[in-house]
DNA sequence: GATTTCTATTGATAAATGTTAATATCCTTT
DNA sequence: AAAGGATATTAACATTTATCAATAGAAATC
């Protein structure tokens, strides 16, 4: 069952049996079935999830709009940070795309284990600094390039996502109307 | 010399004595004058800089234009971050708006400090989460706030910063040009 | 203090993107 | 297979924002 995590993890730092029998059972496993949420906007979000199997995206409500704010798929974390770093009400929506399976670590039980050994500090930071990076990224990308540009790059580096996700999520998450994602597409393959 | 410094990491993290002092040997000391670089783009990011005195700003080049990305003043932290925790060649600027000091601390001796003590490693998790926190809030923004409303929020929380930046940069850190920029100000103060 | 350079404003026009509405396509469900 | 609902495309038009050009204002330099 851990295997996905237990491989992420070992990119990250050196776990000995020891820390893996410490780490697991602090595990909980979810199940949800697509459109479902794992987390709606005003909650305290309890824990970061790793996605076992599954879409989800992140949403915020926007002048009474629903605007998609990230996808993450199998491998990947998912967790209103924001929210779960503070242990305040948060802004965000986990919603299921697919039906998914998230294993999932409790805000306590991580504040636990980093008291326990230096290790799972170290593994919290890292993820804590791998975060930093893709928010960046992110962030770096939408303040530097055009709408037409950020969908070439996902387009490039997340071509599985898009046959997964319907159009008008991925227009909302490029910032721009459906309307204009459906020309941008058009114009692209060749007027 | 290092009291702000200090003020900060006490807001995280309890330090004794002596975790100050290992902390303090690894630290150094760089001024700068108004108008040049701490950083270049294409190098790497040998440091995070805490600024001590002064503005900077933090910018990339895009399509051969000079873009602002962020802004960082005295009592925060400043660095490329992706370049400095991947240790790779990056794509940002750090350019100072005032003369200013920083107090550096280098990627090695961060590593070095990272194996010594338990404290260190749960400082720079802390740091990181609040990294994560401030670029999820700025992405957020970016994401759901027009610019006229972006702006209207730095005026709310950063008031003091914009007396101390040139408008064409804010335009820039704003994704909109110093033109529209003009316009927004002379339609907010009352046509 | 005059000159020069950088910065900010304004107006006219162009380009990009949004809005509305109609139609077409695809997917479910029966 | 038909019906219904969700999603995607297309067109006409509106709005926002950018571009270009000219001018005014501010600040640095001599």
């Amino acid at each position: 069952m851990f295997k996905n995590i237990k491989n992420y993890f070992n990119q990250l730092i050196t776990f000995i049996e020891d820390d893996w029998l410490l780490f697991e059972e602090r595990l909980s496993i979810i199940e949800i079935k697509k459109g479902d949420y794992l987390l709606k906007e005003g909650q305290t979000c309890k824990m970061v999830s790793f996605i076992e199997k599954g879409l989800v995206r992140l949403s915020c409500t926007i002048d009474y709009k629903d605007v998609t704010t990230g996808f993450a798929t199998e491998n990947e974390y998912i967790s209103d940070y924001e929210s779960f770093l503070l242990q305040q009400p948060g802004k965000y929506n986990i919603q299921a795309i697919e039906d998914c399976t998230f294993i999932n670590i409790s805000y306590l039980d991580l504040q636990y284990l980093y008291k326990q050994k230096l290790v799972f500090s170290d593994a919290g930071r890292k993820i804590s600094e791998n975060l930093v990076i893709i928010i960046s990224h992110t962030l770096t990308a939408l303040l530097t390039q055009t709408p037409e540009e950020r969908y070439l790059e996902l387009v490039q580096i997340k071509s599985p996502l898009l046959q997964r996700v319907p159009q008008y999520m991925l227009a909302s998450y490029l910032r721009i109307t459906p309307e204009h994602l459906s020309r941008i597409r058009k114009k692209i393959s060749g007027n």
